[in-house]
DNA sequence: CTCGAATCGGGTAATTTGGGTT
DNA sequence: CATGTCCAAATTACCCGATTCG
């Protein structure tokens, strides 16, 4: 089991996971758009999104520490 | 799905609520102001939420096992 | 009664969303 | 087709002092 949609984990904001990418906030909603990514919504319309997920898709390479969205 | 309103449910502090949803605690009193979330009142005004109706706004998500307010 | 942490309130920046365009 | 940028509107985050919780 990788990423289950009811798995326990930790959420992360759009410029979060931004930034372990190196890309524009706006591409990672157009990955949760396409459904390459799950999202889960906030009660105002937000997303977040899970770390482990997003791990797994950086193929277990862990970003420079670098604090996004502070 | 078992949430009555006047049933056995553990009530969370809003840090916690916060928590699970990756959010500010401000956010979710503006979540309980809006009618959002359901929010009991302690009496001194204090907001509590049931964990029965957030488990259930969070779609079937559960947060990672975080202490949040003890 | 005292104390540290949390949660009130409001007010103001920063982020996110969504569509359309490049 | 994927990504980056511009825009307006909505949502969220951080600031303060005062009050409540445990």
């Amino acid at each position: 089991m990788h990423a289950n949609a009811t798995e326990e984990d930790v959420l992360l904001t759009p410029s979060e996971v931004a930034a372990m990418f190196r890309v524009d906030p706006k591409t990672v909603t157009r990955w949760a758009k396409a459904g390459k990514l799950s999202a889960i919504r906030t009660l105002g319309g937000h997303r977040r999104y899970k770390e482990s997920e997003v791990r797994e898709l950086l193929g277990g390479f862990i970003p420079a520490p670098r604090e996004a969205a502070e």
